[in-house]
DNA sequence: CGATTACTTGACACCGGTCAAAGCCGGTGG
DNA sequence: CCACCGGCTTTGACCGGTGTCAAGTAATCG
């Protein structure tokens, strides 16, 4: 199995052989489940690299209320930085068993130092990130709650189809009703209410730990969900590759 | 009058004086409250560097509905790109009668390649702004409506005081109530009760276009603000510099 | 000084939060 | 193989925060 990040950076800006065999971090260590990658507020002077599983950015609230701002998945840098001891303003938790390889700031300079197709990879994928931040925001601060399950529903599969973690139109789906409250800025009862919409209205199939997306382009209606900003087009190919 | 973004990167990272002469982009023009610094979904070739005035970052909803998913301050970009004919997820308008000065990606670039210094500073700038992103997410996901005004007025008049534009503990502030209800997700109705709160509890004054904050750390704390993710300390100054 | 834009106020409805309790697993150990 | 257990999911009742609609008042600008 391919290195996922190879599988991004060359997608989003396409990668020389001797860049891609940089990107090779060794094996890495396990997380387990529901366990800090990085602790909220540290001070770290590396990153670390997901190569598998799923994990999120969150930030602790009042009241011991998790707000989840972001989703990581295979091929994600949990932070990317450049300077050394910054403070972090939020932490990274496994939500699955993850396996994650920690990259110095260092490495990371010389990386980026060495190539700038390499920078400009990073980059761009830095700009990507920006941009689903910014969907997010549009998302819950205008939508209901039907849309924002979709329309987070539709990011997380179109994500995961990025790093070839889908079969068909399906996916597993590890992430727990909790998870997506926290993620939606709704209640865990109000997220159970809106999956049953959904899966009523036949928008998905959520059962287990598997989801399935019948019609893809119905489920994008419903979350008002343009894909464009993830530099892709509907099929779950990257746009702008330099081929 | 001192160029903002050398106030703001010096600040961040400490800059040479070499650098900081490169930094000059020029006059600038003018552009008018209500318009477009950049469309949405354009596709441009350059960045924009905002001088004076304020401005957004916003993403059209259906319903004519428009999110505001970020504020521009003198010495921000519109966007930092550096490959050309990058398809805009959001648009940039002018709240107030802005200056604002074009930069070519192929300078931009330049200017990165030419200093390691400068290019980290760039980029420092940028992980700023996602921290600022992410408060946004966490506090709109997860605060009740005054709360939510509370932080966020925090957040701007913290910025303000940074690029300078404050005195003593006020600032012009123009910013309409309809903006501030796009930017919080919250109707325009509600957010003049909120206000209003806010103005009664003798957190704010705000009257006409000018805000005073009797008391900074009372208005944080009624926001739940946390202004470690500006890197700054409670007084206004940067923290992390390099002096 | 008229006209537009911004702000304010009140009434009412509804989305979604909260609380509480009951099923439904998947794992663990006897 | 079954009993047990903790976490996850589902349901129902109730209520508060916010959106919406509508009308009226202030401020701003040409």
């Amino acid at each position: 199995m391919q290195n996922p990040l190879i599988l991004k950076l060359d997608h989003l800006c396409g990668l020389e052989p001797a860049d891609q065999a940089r990107l090779d971090f060794g094996p890495g260590r396990t997380v387990a489940a529901h366990h800090d990658i990085l602790a909220d507020g540290s001070q770290v002077s590396h990153t670390s690299l997901l190569i598998s599983g799923i994990a999120c950015r969150y930030k602790m609230m009042g009241g011991g209320r998790r707000a989840i701002v972001g989703f990581l998945l295979p091929g994600d840098f949990t932070n990317l930085l450049f300077a050394d001891r910054q403070k972090l303003d939020f932490g990274v938790a496994a939500l699955t068993p993850c396996e994650v390889a920690d990259v110095s700031c260092a490495t990371l300079q010389a990386l980026a130092g060495g190539s700038s197709q390499l920078a400009r990879a990073l980059w761009t994928s830095t700009q990507m990130e920006q941009a689903v931040q910014r969907a997010w925001l549009a998302n819950i601060s205008q939508c209901t709650g039907d849309k924002r399950m979709a329309h987070l529903l539709c990011e997380i599969f179109l994500r995961l189809q990025l790093a070839g973690l889908t079969h068909e139109n399906g996916c597993e789906f590890p992430l727990t009703q909790s998870d997506l409250a926290d993620a939606t800025g709704l209640s865990k009862v109000h997220v159970n209410r809106t999956l049953q919409e959904l899966r009523s209205a036949e928008l998905i199939v959520l059962k287990g730990k598997s989801l399935t997306v019948p019609n893809l382009d119905r489920l994008m209606n419903a979350g008002l969900f343009n894909p464009n900003y993830l530099h892709m087009d509907h099929e779950g190919r990257h746009l702008d590759s330099n081929e």
